[in-house]
DNA sequence: CCAAAAGTGTTGGCCCTACACCCATGG
DNA sequence: CCATGGGTGTAGGGCCAACACTTTTGG
């Protein structure tokens, strides 16, 4: 892959970043995948979009590159959540071959560093890179390599974890303008679970950051929903107050 | 260090682990540091007890190895918290030159690791494979190598969060026998504010895993305390019908 | 008897849950 | 006019925070 010495372009064989890049398809929780070609076979295999690291790359910068890409995105929030190192992630020796074919670099051990991320499903953009990506719903996941489906489990459970601390980031997933309706089927795919309207009503009512606008849903066989904003200004504003306490 | 080719004895000079292991002392929070003598200077430096890993050890493995050298104890939770890859952290030469002199192996790039436990400092026995190690509190912390100031930072946040999800962990630090006066002062310690101490009896009451004793710490000049202990089976019982539902 | 820490209840506010009906729209 | 989802209020329970006095012990 890389063609000089220079360290930006040079992969150190030794780490590697995977991103969980999560979102929402015909009302399911998915996982992008990206297609691994194996030589020689004409198979079509799937495994987490990542990469191995480049000699002076931040690992926060090798996850941005990766979620690039895979996707086209810039500027979602990615988090890192956790690193998987066991010894036998490298058992499965097919798995090995093929990274040693894909980077050209002998492979021994290699730790990876997961991240993860709410991406549009929309915006997608195919990557010619690393073969076409595809969401896979979370329930029906293929076979993976390496550990990647114990780190898409981890991440799972990471990501309710995130939004309880970090509601924003939903909204990052959301287009800018969206109904109650749209938010709350958001969090009942990501947490599993029914949630109350009215009870969701309120809630986003009394939150201050989720502010009514005067535009409304057209064209639906039904009531017409109002659509609401998130306000950025104020939810930081709210965060700093309860953090200076 | 190592004398054979023999993998769990060749270290893996990519990547290690930190161990930020907290405890109390003097009513403070503090972080056990390890002296590092720098060859040909009469200096003592400090720093997180951690290593490389070793060709085929498991993270959390080097993370245990590293808190029983540290400190003797076995059994402890640990908890991987984050790892720090920032290329940077290599920036100062002279805590390279001394990681390659302890090593013996030349130095790169490292990722690390980081772990994070709750430990009793009573218990602590000195190692004498990386030096005498010392509790010293997070508010007076002496300058550390690479990004270690950075790492104890990131770990104080994190191990408020840590208690807040998986509360017996600080059971595993507590003796046995504790009072509610024991668990309250730690608990304002770690989270650095005062606990009101009616309610902090009456939520501890309610919990259904701190269950009274009969006995009494005696011999203090004042009204004499009663010893709760921890019942690990409730707890889990209780864990488990939570996650089930 | 004094100092020092142990132990104990009540109240109000906030947030969460449960729960049922009318409204607006397109077809 | 009907099907579909949009939108709304109230009541009860649990949890948290605030708050002051009596008890026990050793010296």
């Amino acid at each position: 892959m890389q063609t000089t010495n220079n360290p930006k372009e040079t992969l150190y064989p030794h780490v590697s970043v995977d991103c969980v890049l999560l979102g929402i398809h015909d009302e399911q929780l998915c996982v992008l995948l990206t297609e691994r070609r194996d030589a020689g076979t004409d198979r079509t295999e799937y495994k987490l979009p990542g990469s191995l690291i480049y000699e002076t790359e931040d690992l926060d910068d090798a996850a941005y590159r990766i979620l690039n890409e895979a996707t086209g995105l810039k500027r979602v929030p990615l988090k890192q959540f956790r690193s998987f190192g066991s010894p036998r992630r490298t058992a499965n020796k097919e798995d090995v071959l093929w990274l040693e074919n894909a980077s050209k670099l002998k492979i021994g051990r290699i730790i990876t560093v997961a991240y993860l991320a709410l991406c549009k499903v929309k915006r997608l953009k195919i990557s010619d890179r690393y073969g076409p990506a595809q969401w896979t719903p979370i329930a029906r996941l293929p076979r993976l390599p390496f550990d990647h489906e114990e780190i898409i489990a981890a991440a799972v459970r990471e990501i309710r974890v995130w939004l309880d601390m970090e509601p924003s980031i939903v909204f990052d997933y959301l287009p800018q303008l969206f109904t109650v309706s749209q938010l709350r089927r958001t969090y009942e795919i990501i947490y599993n679970r029914n949630i109350d309207v009215r009870n969701f009503h309120k809630k986003m009512n009394s939150l201050g950051y989720v502010v009514q606008t005067d535009e409304t849903e057209q064209g639906m066989p039904h009531r017409s929903a109002r659509f609401y904003r998130f306000d950025k200004k104020e939810y930081h504003r709210m965060r700093n107050k309860l953090n200076t306490i």
